[in-house]
DNA sequence: CTTTAACCTGGACCAAAGTTGAGGTCAACC
DNA sequence: GGTTGACCTCAACTTTGGTCCAGGTTAAAG
């Protein structure tokens, strides 16, 4: 009962890539580019296989609920990062670092409601005057990473313009 | 009192790309490419510059302030083109063409308050069973578009894999 | 009439989050 | 021991929402 599969002379605990696309629903070539990422890691055999513990399992769940909640990746990685290197994540370890998630979620939540209070008040009167709008003030990071715009909405509207 | 601006031989209530990007925050760049996916038009002066109307101010005020609220511009444009073109919008059509956007927002809150609520479930506990967790159902569209990932989280995972 | 600021087009480039394909190897089954 | 399916790497391509640059033209002011 000790013995793990005696088909396979490594340690069977582990999954190939296919085994951890399938049971994670993410395909294959996401595996890799998260491996490439840094965001899970793999063990090689001596054909240069991919085997997974099947801790990364998890690790790639919480990847995909962060990516839900609309984390980037990077910051997944991030926070990933600060999981122990040195023994099997525990409850706790996950806990804290989904809270972080918790937290932000929230954030997002009141921002958009503000937003949606205030889409009337600004396109739906149909006045648009965004100098004295709600919406023009940025009280958000949204759109301040990456080679997007600037500016935001900022002021210079008429009152009535157009 | 009736007479426009003199230096200028035609109608002179129309503004140059300059003129637009200034009063609307939006870089020149932007405006070129809003025109060029068919956002907003343009007539050409003999020497081939743009003139936009007035009016085009407050397309690109709705534009920004969509954006804002989280809908990709092809979704923006197809807004847009439901605008009458044989007339000025009315503030009645900016209001019907925004209230698509307020119940879009409605349902995203709704989305994130529930993937919030189950955080705490699901990763906070540390078990992360998708097969039974709430986040595992896709409730919502999110990602349905682009080269993205085919299959959200499905289940397949252990009851406590990992 | 000249100068200068603003305009024009086209193409290259950025990030994110992967996908797709070519060309080649590995492993498991019969 | 051969076939088949899974695996490997690397590079190119996708989408969205733009920016930046080169090389050339226009418009307005002096």
């Amino acid at each position: 009962m000790e013995a793990v599969n005696p088909n396979v002379p490594w340690d069977r605990d582990e999954l190939t890539v296919g085994d951890l696309a399938a049971r994670s629903g993410v395909s294959v070539s996401a595996l890799h580019f998260y491996e490439r990422k840094g965001l899970i890691a793999s063990r090689r055999t001596s054909g240069n296989q991919r085997r997974y513990r099947r801790e990364t399992l998890r690790r790639v769940a919480f990847i995909r609920v962060s990516q839900r909640v609309g984390i980037p990746l990077a910051d997944i990685g991030a926070a990933l990062d600060t999981l122990p290197g040195d023994r099997t994540p525990t409850a706790k370890d996950w806990r804290r670092i989904s809270q972080a998630w918790h937290d932000d979620l929230d954030a997002r939540i009141e921002q958009l409601s503000r937003l949606r209070d205030h889409l009337t008040d600004c396109i739906g009167c149909g006045c648009l005057s965004l100098r004295r709008c709600a919406l023009t003030n940025p009280h958000d990071e949204l759109a301040e990473t990456g080679p997007g715009p600037r500016t935001l909405l900022v002021d210079g509207l008429e009152p009535d313009g157009a």
